[in-house]
RNA sequence: GGGCUCAUAGCUCAGUUGGUUAGAGCGUUGCGUUGACAUCGCAAAGGUCAGAGGUUCAAGUCCUCUUGGGCCCACCA
């Protein structure tokens, strides 16, 4: 009320009105809509030729002289009173003015000239019905045309209508071109395409109709609205919606707030039925403010919902109760950011900007979030009224709740559209069974946590004051420096509001690099202090990161360290991590060139494991040899101090380092960047057995591949097997080749 | 009519001021299970980044056009 009131009494004139409009009518809701709660949408259509006969001339003459109009809309023409023409058109030029007797009503109208009239379209004459389409409307004001409304509220056709009284419009529509076509007055029909407005609520086509309703006048609250985007003070992201939010308050209507629906705010607005006056008022009256009179009733209608919600930023914090509202507004008041959907931007955001500046004189948030749209794996929307949801609750139950957050988050790239499928939450319950077997791993494994007797608890001392970075092994130093560095990248993204980048940072840090290489490395050297700490240090402060993507988990793992003693710093038991601050970054740890070679190191792991494949060795064969072979001085200090975890991580029993690479018969070598891996072969497996071993398979797959070629060059196969069998026999064969390729390469290596 | 957006591996998609070898998940192939985890591990295959032209030392990324999807806005009788 306040606000209405407040816009009501503004001066000059007020920013609310009353007036006789077209507007969007329900027929099925029985009431007003606004602009954005009638969507358009493409309907298949046809244009009708209807011809119109000049007076004083008879259809059954022999030269019947009439003008053609064409309308997608016939049933209208009931309601028509003018005929309109281009001035400029010269076929029609010399009838202007003349007196045409519109059919099935036989009422005399007048063929009237504007420039709005485009030549090209249909026939030039386009009918005129002032009370049912909004142009009509405007050339029925300007001409001083009459307006006759042919329908009734509910889309029937009223007495104004004839004959078609109470028959539904479009069965009027069909009745009505029938009589034309008997009467020879339907000239031609084309197919045309054509959008409507659409009940946004029940999608019945919308009518426009002619009806006394409410407005806000918008021009003046989106001036400064649109000042305040342009001059950057309210950011979209992404950026692109800028656009679409200028774009809609340059052009921006009058809104349409009064509603013919039973719920909702009541218009505060009470009429006097002995002076007739209006008055808008905040509290109820008891009198008419004019002449006194108690005589008085308030409007039927009701208000849009969205002039309540506009108000939301500021109505929230008990707005306009100023006592109340004064410290929570100046504290939340503008807020920092507003996370919605596309379509809300003209129904809300672009609103509460206008509504914000209005009331409070300050805009209500920085920075507006626009986040893709969620459809189905067709492309459709999700919506409750297509029924093509997904129900969260069946994913909860299926995945779980972090599961449904955690893979909602990682698909989300940065206002994009998102096709959903089920299959999409295997992920994020995956990665929480990660998180779950790498923390109990952890916990197990951990020093005085648990089970074991009381004493020092080695891992809650602060890293950073109690090593030294030049202490601390090289895998150690990597692992802080990956996770800082993840971390650093994670703040980066949040800071841009891509959340699927954030989410999966972490995710690959944790599972890539932190469990499958990481904790496999201090796998033999878990009680080293240095390990201890770092791994405790990490799982921690991951926890910590990760706790607004995955709440649940985070939290039961957090009490969980809790549970086992292993509190961090300054925390009560028993608290929730939710009090818990973002992991603080060492900067000084972060060393990307030591990111890189660690990351050398663990390819050359890799190449140790490919070249056991290839010789078929035995995971258990705990016999293995190998040499490598590094000429950077550097870095073959690197590979020495690290060559116990190489030896565990790649199966050797024995790990040479050196700096000049030499050749000697009976060795397979690899290679990798600078580095020569050679694993002897002697007492390892018998060369020239694997050989034959190598010979027998190559003649296995080639005879394979001759019999994929017979087939795939068979005709008959081709015709009757369906196509993606034999798509997948083209790549099997491919493979096949491949493989042999492969072996040959391997076969060649050991000679 | 105006505007936006998408086209990258078999599938679904990341790839933000232009910069080493273009990534992930799923799927595929081979190997692997008594100690965190088969909801897993190890290894591999798979991409002329829709097409054409341009700017640049350098283009998946910027510009123009073409083709084919999706979306929004508009007073398309």
């Amino acid at each position: 009320r306040q606000a209405f009131v407040s816009l009501w009494s503004k001066k000059p004139d007020g920013l609310i009105y009353q007036d006789d409009k077209i507007i969007n009518w329900c027929p099925r809701c029985q009431t007003a809509l606004s602009d954005e709660e009638a969507p358009h949408h493409d309907i298949q259509g046809n244009l009708y030729y209807l011809r119109y006969p000049l007076q004083g001339q008879s259809p059954s003459g022999t030269v019947p002289e009439y003008i053609v109009v064409a309308t997608t809309r016939p049933e209208t023409m009931l309601g028509d009173t003018a005929v309109a023409v281009n001035p400029k058109d010269k076929r029609y030029k010399k009838l202007v003015g003349k007196i045409l007797i519109l059919p099935l009503i036989n009422r005399e109208i007048k063929i009237i000239a504007d420039t709005m009239v485009d030549m090209k379209f249909g026939s030039g004459a386009v009918k005129v019905t002032p009370a049912h389409d909004p142009n009509d409307y405007n050339l029925g004001k300007k001409h001083r045309l009459e307006f006759i409304n042919v329908m009734h509220s509910d889309a029937r056709m009223n007495e104004n209508a004839g004959d078609y009284r109470d028959m539904d419009r479009f069965e009027a529509r069909e009745v009505i071109l029938e009589d034309l076509k008997e009467k020879g007055l339907l000239e031609k029909v084309e197919p045309h395409p054509l959008s409507a407005g659409h009940c946004y609520r029940c999608h019945t086509i919308i009518e426009p109709y002619l009806s006394r309703q409410w407005f806000v006048r918008m021009k003046s609250l989106a001036k400064p609205a649109i000042e305040a985007v342009k001059k950057g003070k309210i950011k979209f992201h992404p950026s692109r919606w800028t656009k679409v939010y200028l774009n809609w308050m340059e052009n921006i209507q009058d809104w349409c707030i009064s509603r013919q629906i039973w719920w909702g705010h009541r218009i505060p607005i009470w009429y006097c039925l002995d002076c007739k006056k209006n008055t808008a008022s905040v509290e109820t009256p008891l009198k008419c403010s004019a002449c006194g009179s108690t005589n008085i009733k308030q409007d039927e209608d009701v208000l849009d919902t969205w002039f309540s919600s506009w108000l939301w930023p500021f109505a929230t914090f008990y707005w306009p109760d100023e006592a109340r509202s004064k410290k929570d507004l100046q504290y939340f008041y503008p807020t920092s950011a507003l996370v919605t959907a596309p379509e809300i931007i003209f129904f809300w955001v672009a609103r509460m900007v206008m509504a914000g500046l209005e009331f409070q004189k300050n805009i209500p948030f920085k920075d507006v979030y626009i986040h893709g749209t969620v459809r189905d794996i067709e492309g459709k929307k999700m919506s409750k009224s297509l029924g093509n949801v997904i129900d969260p609750l069946e994913i909860i139950n299926e995945y779980g709740a972090d599961a449904l957050r955690f893979s909602l988050i990682s698909i989300t790239a940065q206002g994009q559209d998102v096709y959903l499928s089920k299959e999409r939450f295997e992920q994020g319950r995956n990665f929480a069974n990660k998180i779950w077997n790498a923390s109990r791993f952890i916990l197990m494994n951990l020093e005085n946590a648990g089970q074991s007797p009381a004493g020092t608890v080695p891992v809650k001392t602060d890293l950073c004051v109690f090593f030294k970075k030049e202490d601390l092994s090289l895998a150690n130093r990597w692992v802080l420096s990956r996770f800082y560095s993840t971390l650093k990248n994670v703040e980066k993204s949040l800071g841009h509001y891509q959340f699927n980048e954030a989410v999966n940072l972490l995710y690959s840090f944790f599972w890539h690099e932190f469990c499958d290489w990481y904790l496999e490395i201090i796998k033999g050297d878990i009680k080293n202090p240095h390990n201890q700490v770092v791994m405790y240090k990490i799982l921690e402060k991951f926890l910590r990161a990760t706790h607004p993507f995955m709440p649940f988990i985070t939290e039961d793992l957090w009490q969980k360290l809790h549970s086992q003693g292993l509190p961090p710093q300054g925390t009560a038991p028993g608290n929730s991590i939710m009090l818990q601050p973002w992991p603080h970054i060492q900067e000084d740890i972060i060393d990307l060139k030591n990111e890189e070679l660690m990351a050398e190191l663990l390819e050359i792991i890799t190449g140790i494991r490919n070249m056991r494949l290839e010789l078929d060795i035995p995971a258990q064969a705990d016999n293995i040899t190998a040499k490598i072979f590094m000429p950077d001085k550097h870095k073959k200090e690197l590979l020495e101090s690290f060559s116990g975890q190489i030896k565990s991580l790649a199966r050797l029993n024995q790990l040479t380092i050196l700096s000049e690479y030499k050749r000697s018969p009976g060795e397979f070598t690899g290679v990798v960047k600078e580095a020569h891996i050679v694993i002897p072969l002697s007492g390892v497996i018998d060369i020239e057995k694997h050989k034959e071993k190598i010979d027998s398979r190559v003649h296995k797959a080639e005879a394979e591949i001759k019999a994929k070629e017979r087939m795939l060059g068979d005709k008959n196969f081709l015709k009757r097997a369906p196509g993606e069998i034999v798509e997948k026999e083209r790549e099997k064969l491919k493979n096949l080749k491949d493989g042999v390729q492969k072996l040959k390469g391997v076969r060649d290596a050991l000679k």
